[in-house]
Parts: C-alpha cells; structure tokens; sequence
RNA sequence: GGGUUCGUAGCUCAGUUGGUUAGAGCGCCACAUUGACAUUGUGGAGGUCAGAGGUUCAACUCCUCUCGAACCCACCA
C-alpha cells in the first residue's frame, strides 16, 4: 500500500530520488530499452558552456528536448539525447583569466603549461556542476555517451577534420586584416564582433596637397589613424575631387608624400567625400589598399600601442595617441571642425572591448564551397527550420558568407594540428592551396629567384627561403624592405603575387604535383613584390608546414626532427562544435552508433547561434559524412527578464533556475518555459507566472490524491456507465490526439495548455466532482492514468511519482516507458456539454441576484430536454448549488437554452434581465443584417449561413422566453 | 542602409488554412469554505484586437501605408 500523499506536493522530496531511480533503469540508453525499437529518434543536446553555471535558456532548451525525448521514448522509437559540455575557448579563458587577476597574476606570469591546469581544474568543477544541475531539470539524456569537445576522441575528430580541409586547400594560412580584441590579445570571426552603438566624434582634417597651399579635408573617427594613411580616396564620379585624382598629398605630422586614388566605393554623401586610407586599421581600407596597391604601414601593434612606424607617438597607447594627434592637428591648424557623431562601434562579443582591426597572420577556412550544399540542403526541405522565417536569414547570411578565421591566439582550446619545420611561426604554410610568392630577391649583392610559401608577408616577418630552380631551402631570412610593381597578367586564378614570366611554367609543373586541382586563368593581373632580407640563418629548418595530429618522427622534406614545432595558436570553438553531431557519434570511425543515429532528427537551440553554430553544423556534417547534421531545426525565444531585456548576471536580472526549481519544482519551470510561448519568439518570464504552474502541479497532486483515496476494482476500469463518463472518454481522446499532434508539429504550448485545460477544468472541476456522486472510481482512475502519460513528457517528475502510487511496481513499469497511449474511438460529449450550460446558468443566477449560499433554491424545469436533466439530478443539484429540482412545467421562465426552460422561485432583480434583453436584441439585429446581405447568403459557404440561421432561431428563442 | 519580430483585458501572453457574441493565467470585485486541493471553489467586471486605407459576402487573421517598441545583418570613414 502506498503511503499516504502529503497534503501539498513536496518537490524537493522527491525529484532527486526519481531521476536516480530513472537513471539507474538504463532507460536513458536506447541500448537498454524495452520492447521492440526500430526507429531512431536522436537529438544531439547543444553542448553546454563551461564557463559558469546553467541559466534559464538552457532550462528552456532542456526542456523543450527532455519533451521531445519522453514523448518519441513511449511512442516506441529507439530514442537517444546525446549530452555534452563544451570548452567554450574564448569565454572560459576569460573566466579564468579573471580568476587569475583576483589573485594578482595574468596567464602570462604563469604561463601556457600551468595556465591550462587552472582551466582543467576549472573545466572539471563546472562540467561536474553543469551536468548535476542537468539532471536537476529532469534531462532524460544517455550519460553513458556524454562527450566534452576537448575529449580525445573529439579531438581526434577535430584534427582529422581540419587536415581534411588542410589538405583540400580549403584551409590557408595568410596575413590579413582581422578583428583584433586588445584585451583578448586575439583574432576574432566577424561574428564574435558586436557592432554597439557609440556616441563619438568627426573629426574633419585637412590633408595639404603635395606643391601647393590647397588641401583636402578628410572626416574620420578615428584620427590617430592618420599616421598609417597611405593614400586619400575619392569616388571616381565626385566632380569636386576629379582635377586631384592622381596628384599627391603630403600626410601630417608625417610628413608622408601620399597618392589621391580614385574609388567607387567611397560614398560621395558621407563626410567630405575624401577618405583617408588607412590599409592596415580599418577592413574597407584594407581593401581599397589591395585595389590600389598602397603600402601597409602598421602603426598599432596588437598591445594596442603605437609602433616604430608611429614615430614620435612610439609607445603610446591608442587613446593617448589619440588626444596628441588631434592636439599636434590643431596647433598645426589642420583641424578643420569637430562634429559630434553617433556610430557603430565594433566591440569584442566577449569581454566588450573596443575591436581594432589588424593585420595578422591567422588561419582562415574558404567557407563558400561549404556554403552552397549546405543552402541548397535547407532550400530543398531536407532540412526545415521552425520558425520558417529563420530560413531567410539564413539564406542571407550564407549567400554573403566570408572566409571564417578559424585561429585564435588563446591557449584554451585545440591547438592547431600544424607542425612547422623551422624555428618561427611565421614560416609561412606549404599546402596552403594558392600558388604562393615568387620573389626576386636582393641578397647578398646578387639578384636571386626564390619562392615563398606565402604572400601578404610584412617587414619583421622571417620567412624559409627557398631556391624556386632547385627547390633548396637556403636559410631563414628576416624581411626588412619590400616593394611592388605591376608586371601584367598571370596565367593563373591565384593571385601569383610577384611571379615572373619565366618561373610560370615552372610553378604550373611544380604545382600540378603538388595541386592537380588548380586551374588556369588568363585574367588575374600580377605584380613583382620584391623583398629585401636583413640577415640569413643558417641553423634552420626547411620551413616545410606539415599538418598532423600529432608530432612527426621527422620533417618528410628535409628529414630533420630538431626544428619540428607545432603552430601556437588554437582554433575558434565553434570549429569543434561545428563537428558535434557526428564526432560524438565516434567520427572519424565508422561506428554503430554513427551509422544508426546520424543524422539526428531534431537540432533543437537559440536563434541566436543559428549562424555561430548551426549553419557551421550544416556545413561540416554535409562535407565530412555526407549527410545533413539534423532533419529539423526548432529554434526557441530567448527568455527576458520583467523589462524585456535578456537576462543578465552581472547586471542582477536573470532569474536562477536551480533556486527557482528547489522552490517550486522542475515541473512547474518546465511548465512556465514552454506554456504561452512559441518558437523564435522572445518571452519574459516571471517568478508569478513560475508560482501559478506551481499551483497546477498541486492541483494535479491533490486530483491524484483524491483519485488514490478511492478503491476501485480493477475490472470494471473501462465501464462506461453514465453521461459523464461518456463525455470525459470523449474529452480524454480529444486530448490525446491533440497533444499528439502538437508535440508533433512542435507545438508545444498548445500541447500543454490543453492539458492544462483539461485536467483542471474537465477533469478536476467537472468530472472529479461528478464522480464523487456517481461513483465510477475506475473510470476516474483510467482517465488520470492515461492523463498522465500524456503529461509525462511535460512534467516528468510529478507525473513518475504519482505513475508509481497509481500502478503496480516493477521496473519497467515505470512511466517514462509506458506505451504513448493512442486515441479510441469517439465519444459524444453533447449531452454534458448541455448539463453543463444548465449548471452554469443556474449558478450564475444565484451569483448576480446575491443569493447567499445558505439560501436554499428550488427550481423547477421543462422542455425536450428536460429528461437528461431529470436522469442527471442526483449530482447537477450539488453541483449547481440547488436544494430542491424537479420537472414541471411553469407559467414563468427564468432562463433557457434550446429545448429547457427552468424557472427558479425567487424573486429577482429585473434590471438584471433587462440588460440581458438589450444585449440579446442586439445580437439577434446583428444576425439578421448579416442574413439579409444577399451576398453573403449566395457566396458565403452553406455551412457558415446554416449556423448563422440556426443561430438567430436559438436566440429568438430564448428572447421570447426573457419577455 | 537591408531584414525580422512585436503592438490583443490593468500585467504576462495564446489565437492553427480569414467564418464562435475575441481567449487564458495573474491581478481586481463579489460570494463561498471544516474531508482531494486556500498553492482552493463559484460568479463577475474589464478589450472599437496600435492607427488609417484596401482586398473579401466576411479581417485580430491577407495586402499597403503610418505611428510606437525591440532585435538581427552590414567595411559609410
């Protein structure tokens, strides 16, 4: 016998000790389930964050996934929810590094090796946290499959993948300008950077024209920058600038004779139609500089201070460099105005520093051949997207995707599976897939050919140099001079910076060894990069890149082993995670597992990683196993707090699940997540709303404590034996085939809310009540039980624990494997439907003529359907509040529905029922008109103008009656 | 600059392919209450569905515009 249920529900009692005993059932494994299962259902979940502790997006994310798991579980399928942690490179280096500085250090005083065992130990503490806590909200996820991104197998996965790419000439190392966060001290994807709107300034400086007393008045917002400017652009149409074009401009301060270039993409209306180019600080300049062929002169190192090229402002940091520049304009009076100015500024995502784009060698990924399976995948429907809207945006994104900079000179993360044979990192790449530099080379007096393995290569780089004729590396060299001259068309699609006519045939005969897939192409214009070499080291590697997982015996072109080092910098996080649903199924082995649950049936996250992540999913999974990473993609709302904004820690807004579910249970968190929200669309949640499904779960508590309190013989379960219970079977199938079809329609707050609806208002309110007349205990029971199942997915604990009070014990009778129940055949629910108006009516009377309750009502009632009355007395009277009802035909009418009228005897208040009147006159003028609208009788369906019909004679009906 | 979403009762939000006298929860008002449940029950008040046009027999729902709010993307210095 169980014991007796506690007044209220208690969740705290009994949450944990379900999900250990659900834990323990190995139901959680589609290994270890029950019965037969073909069908594999799998949702891969979003791997979680290292960084800190669980929030509400999670919760919602959990939930929405724990629902789609119990309810594909009991409806038969092989069902897997694969869980994970995420190392969350950027993010949780940052973590530690403030950890760090409470205690006075930086990752550099204690460095790289001791840096990592503080984010291990980190790692260990939070990925232990996050997972308990993911068993707090109720997860139904396989622990025995759990994987962390750094795991070794996933590492492996991520080695194997990034030297496939490697290999394809899809990943390319090359010195670019990149967003730089100073504070991070590392490159960043375009999509790490915000753009926050900043208030600022315009500053309006006058450039002097080279031998003469005129000028040109450049706007900028960032006037430090003017140093590095090595040239001024104009568009090509502006005829204030036309007679300029071409002529020279002597820079400020510097003292630099700079060209006037002629651009399109300068805009004529902004500013004073002249830009300043500053190629190595500003990613529009940057490409107007490669048009142009300007030089690249840096004068903001990756410190975020001013470098040697900066001159007198060497050593400054950016801001003081600022305020000296404006101060030496002005003085100098080339400062034309100032204007106060409101732009976008780029901010790092993470830590919310100002960006500075820089030029620097990282590691990039061709991203469109990925692209384009990936759109036509969601294009043709073999992926869909809820909400579909999302769709577009993703189309957009994709269509105007740019290569992703995949490194980042972090040191929490995977280090970059790229070995160099030489004693610097800027060795530049051999297999990078473009055909790389041929320089002539002004060493030792002799003019020389050698190649590079790289182009866009700066002053202070140290580059092999190799000799292009015999292939011979000749040492290691440090750049000091470079310059550039147009040479004409190469035969090449690559830009072949610097090739000479009579290395082509050379380079085209190498590189068909080493690329069959390059292409000719007559069109791309060359130009001859001439560097100059400081100095030559003789003790060096062969400046070969190899791309390996792990340290090679040896370098395989020069066969050394002394100079091997592996590249320092480690990959963007989203690399890995782009790899989740299949490297946790064992990728790159040809696993059971992959072969059975990939792709998985659902990818369920938050519209805001849809480009972070999920379309980098698409990409991957459609390159490495040829299949789509998911079949649908259901994107939730973010969850606000009180004010609309999204939650924040820091700023004391966000509401903490795990303090919340210890108050009012998971069930009612899970419960206030899903119910009155809809896919995509941002919500705020509120402790009121989490109190109110708090009460549901103990109105469900209390239902089922009624239900248990009552004996009821097990044979008669199914034995329909009145109106009521005609009408609750009925009801209860409805039930069922809507939440059925909701949760498969991903649906889930109308799946829930109806059975919310139902098992409060139909069941608790009307039947439960009902029931305590007529006595049908078993019916009662049925409908709970199969109530529950429905329910399950939605509120898995209360539902479990009242399964097992309910139900005979027994391990696999637990109620996450019970069989989803399946809708019988229909039932007519009119007749209650009926008696309930009745009895609506009749509380409603005694409600607005102020009846107290101690006032006992007699009423008596006629019409066709006054025998379902009569039959039903016994508990309408209790439920109506009325003492005395019985059949009998009266000269007065109280109120009426089609074929009943009933009269109560007491005396009433009559402006009560001439409001009634008015109200019903104007309803029935309302109809008619619409009925008279021959347009409406002639086009409008049948059906529609039968209703309407039907309608007005009811209420003509009843206005009779009234009067 | 391009794009998206939202504007429905005091508050938080539902509203499926256009057809019910527009719904729920909370709050409010009135009444009830010792046996499933005060984390309760019964009843009620409260909305010209942001505004203006249009399409239609019929518009909260479709179209256009306007006004508010939020967000996403983008190299206007």
């Amino acid at each position: 016998m169980p014991k007796e249920l506690e007044k209220t529900y208690q969740p705290q009692s009994i949450e944990a000790a379900i999900y250990k005993r659900w834990e323990r059932s190995g139901f959680f494994n589609p290994d270890t389930l029950p019965g037969r299962r073909t069908k594999p259902f799998t949702i891969s979940m979003p791997p979680t964050n290292v960084t800190g502790e669980l929030h509400l997006g999670h919760a919602l994310g959990f939930t929405v996934q724990d629902i789609l798991t119990r309810f594909h579980r009991m409806a038969g399928y092989k069902t897997l929810w694969l869980p994970g942690t995420d190392h969350a490179g950027i993010s949780t280096q940052i973590m530690v590094e403030r950890l760090l500085q409470q205690e006075g250090l930086s990752r550099d005083d204690i460095g790289r090796e001791k840096f990592l065992k503080r984010v291990w130990e980190w790692k260990n503490k939070y990925g232990t946290r996050i997972n308990d806590q993911t068993r707090s909200l109720g997860a139904s996820c396989d622990w025995s499959r759990e994987h962390f991104t750094m795991d070794p197998a996933l590492t492996a996965a991520v080695h194997k993948a990034f030297i496939t790419l490697f290999n394809e000439g899809l990943i390319y190392r090359g010195a670019r300008i990149v967003n730089w966060c100073p504070r991070c001290a590392t490159a960043l994807s375009d999509l790490e950077v915000k753009h926050i709107e900043t208030s600022s300034k315009l500053w309006f400086i006058r450039y002097p024209l080279s031998g003469s007393t005129k000028y040109i008045v450049v706007a900028t917002t960032r006037p430090e920058t003017m140093l590095g400017d090595t040239a001024v652009a104009v568009n090509p149409k502006d005829q204030r600038y036309t007679q300029y074009i071409g002529k020279k401009i002597i820079l400020p301060i510097m003292n630099r004779e700079i060209p006037i270039v002629a651009d399109a993409r300068v805009d004529r209306e902004f500013g004073t139609g002249a830009v300043k180019v500053t190629p190595a600080h500003d990613a529009a300049d940057y490409d107007i500089g490669t048009t142009h062929h300007l030089p690249v002169i840096n004068i903001i190192g990756q410190d975020n201070k001013m470098t040697k090229e900066a001159g007198e402002f060497y050593g400054k940091s950016v801001q003081d460099a600022r305020q000296d520049v404006i101060a030496r304009l002005e003085t100098e009076e080339l400062l034309e105005k100032t204007v106060d100015y409101a732009h976008h500024q780029a901010r790092c995502d993470r830590c919310n520093t100002p960006i500075e784009p820089l030029i620097s060698k990282q590691w990039f990924l061709k991203i469109a051949p990925l692209a384009k399976p990936a759109i036509a995948a969601v294009k043709s429907g073999t992926i869909n997207i809820i909400p579909k809207r999302f769709e577009k945006v993703y189309f957009h994104w994709m269509n105007n995707i740019r290569d992703w900079c995949i490194s980042r000179q972090l040191w929490w993360g995977h280090q970059i599976p790229i070995w160099y044979c030489g004693p610097e990192r800027t060795v530049p790449a051999e297999k990078i897939g473009f055909a790389g530099d041929v320089v002539r080379q002004l060493f030792k007096g002799k003019t020389v050919t050698y190649r590079l393995r790289d182009h866009h290569l700066t002053v202070g780089d140290r580059v092999a140099v190799e000799n292009s004729t015999t292939g011979q590396i000749i040492g290691i060299a440090t750049i000091n001079k470079i310059e550039c001259t147009t040479v004409g068309k190469l035969p090449l699609d690559n830009p072949m910076h610097g090739a000479t006519y009579s290395h082509i045939n050379q380079l085209i005969a190498r590189f068909k060894v080493h690329y069959p897939k390059i292409r000719v192409n007559a069109a791309t214009p060359a130009y001859i990069y001439t560097y100059s070499f400081a100095a030559l080291d003789a003790d060096h590697g062969c400046g070969a890149t190899i791309a390996s997982s792990d340290k090679p015996k040896r370098c395989p072109h020069c066969k050394q082993t002394k100079f091997l080092r592996q590249e320092e910098d480690t990959l963007d996080t989203w690399f890995s995670s782009g790899l989740w649903t299949f490297s946790t199924l064992g990728w790159p082995k040809k696993t059971i597992d992959l072969k059975r649950f990939h792709p998985t049936s659902v990818m369920e996250t938050s519209w805001d990683i849809l480009f972070f992540w999920v379309a980098r999913m698409i990409m991957f999974s459609l390159k490495f196993v040829k299949q789509v990473p998911f079949r649908t993609v259901y994107l939730h709302g973010l969850v606000l707090d009180k004010s609309g904004k999204k939650m924040s820690k820091s700023k004391g807004t966000g509401i903490d699940p795990l303090p919340m579910a210890e108050k009012y249970g998971t069930d009612a968190i899970r419960l206030s997540l899903v119910l009155g929200t809809s896919a995509g669309q941002d919500f705020k949640l509120s402790e009121e709303k989490i109190a109110g499904y708090r009460n549901f779960i103990n109105k469900l508590w209390n239902v089922a404590r009624f239900v248990l309190s009552q004996r009821t013989p097990k044979a008669q379960e199914l034995e329909i034996k009145n109106l009521a219970d005609k009408w609750i079977i009925g009801r209860l199938n409805t039930l069922n085939g809507a939440v059925t079809k909701n949760i498969e329609q991903f649906k889930f707050s109308e799946a829930g809310t109806a059975l919310y609806e139902f098992l409060w208002h139909d069941f608790a309110d009307w039947y439960l009540e009902i029931s305590k007349v007529e006595k049908n205990y078993g019916i009662l029971r049925h409908v709970l039980s199969v109530w529950l199942k429905l329910a399950h997915p939605f509120i898995p604990f209360v539902t479990e624990e009242i399964w097992s009070r309910l139900a005979p014990a027994g391990k696999n009778n637990m109620l996450i494997v019970q069989n989803w129940p399946r809708a019988q055949q229909e039932q007519s629910t009119l007749g209650l439907a009926f008696i309930q108006q009745y009895v609506t009516l009749l509380r409603n009377f005694r409600a607005e003529n102020k009846i107290s309750a101690s006032e006992s009502l007699s009423v008596s009632y006629w019409g066709s359907k006054a025998p379902l009355i009569k039959e039903n007395e016994r508990w309408i009277r209790p439920l109506s509040a009325v003492q005395t009802m019985g059949m009998s035909e009266q000269p007065q009418v109280s109120g009426s529905l089609p074929g009943l009228n009933f009269f109560v005897d007491y005396r009433v208040d009559a402006s009560k029922r001439k409001q009634e009147v008015v109200a019903l006159s104007s309803y029935i003028q309302k109809l008619e008109a619409k009925l008279s609208n021959k347009n409406f009788t002639d086009r409008a369906p049948k059906e529609v103008v039968d209703e309407v019909r039907s309608k007005l004679a009811e209420q003509r009906e009843k206005l009779k009656k009234l009067l």
